[in-house]
DNA sequence: TATTGTTATACTCTATAACTATA
DNA sequence: TATAGTTATAGAGTATAACAATA
């Protein structure tokens, strides 16, 4: 899991996805929730690059953010461990993060070994433009569902996710 | 997007995600749709590697495998596009199902320039048996839900597919 | 000219193993 | 001994560009 940032796999902002499947026979996938789950979350994955563009910012750097926004000071590690990758894999993406300036590695006081992370000015800059956009598109994405729709969908998916 | 088998970076079967997120603080996440169906979606992945454990199968090939079954004789190209993925990309998809002994690269009758793909029986045998596990392990994932839900819940995820 | 499969190239995500500096 | 960050290495997903064979 995890993937800080999979819907991104090219960076050259050409997204084409017309998925021709119209005449395409599927079998037993239309039945499947994994299934559907997935082309779901593809679509929603997608739209958000636009929501946030120009500004190259991926679900899972966006999530990231939020963490060391929300728990300043964190290290490396937790912050791996919340988010479900290996901290060997968060050094790359704390780079990105750090060399476009959103992210700094403060030392940290009482561990000489590890950064207590925070956002930079220009992080929490970002992140308060973000933000706002980012629920509008996620409104935007379940405009289609009712008020209460949108509050079942959320309550399954959460059951979902503990059931896992 | 697209990947054809996002949930599986290692092969190394050994999946841990713990994901102590218990005391962190995650802001607005909890609320936005995205960031629900995306952990859900993990989740599924996730115990769909054990589902068809040893086969060593993830979603987005047993995708593959049920189009090329359904729609026998297509090309790589039409295959591409359906499953939204480059037909650049998919050379090594097919490439490693092909080297499974799962996937045959027929030459097509009409079109020189183009296999016409199908399943060998290996692929066949190996469908078979994990059509009914893929499916029994679908519902076991929303086996917290009313039947009733789960048909809400399909619904909803196809209404924001097309929303897209 | 346009299309199919392919290769070369380039990112990203992700992990394991091993190393360094610290605890 | 154990942990934090790092690097080396490896494999998969994904794309664009360009090329050969074929339409």
């Amino acid at each position: 899991m995890t993937d800080i940032d999979r819907p991104t796999p090219s960076d050259r902002r050409t997204r084409q996805r017309p998925s021709k499947s119209g005449k395409m026979a599927l079998g037993p996938l239309p039945e499947l929730v994994g299934y559907n789950l997935r082309k779901a979350q593809v679509a929603v994955f997608q739209s958000f690059q636009n929501a946030v563009s120009p500004h190259d910012m991926t679900p899972g750097q966006f999530g990231v953010l939020i963490m060391i926004k929300e728990n300043e000071g964190l290290s490396q590690s937790d912050l791996g461990s919340a988010v479900g990758i290996d901290r060997s894999t968060m050094v790359a993406v704390i780079d990105r993060l750090e060399s476009r300036g959103l992210v700094i590695r403060a030392p940290s006081p009482n561990d000489r070994r590890s950064y207590a992370l925070r956002l930079s000015p220009e992080g929490e800059k970002l992140l308060d433009e973000l933000i706002p956009r980012i629920q509008a598109h996620d409104k935007a994405m379940v405009k289609d569902l009712s008020a209460e729709e949108q509050a079942q969908l959320i309550d399954f998916l959460r059951r979902i996710s503990r059931a896992g």
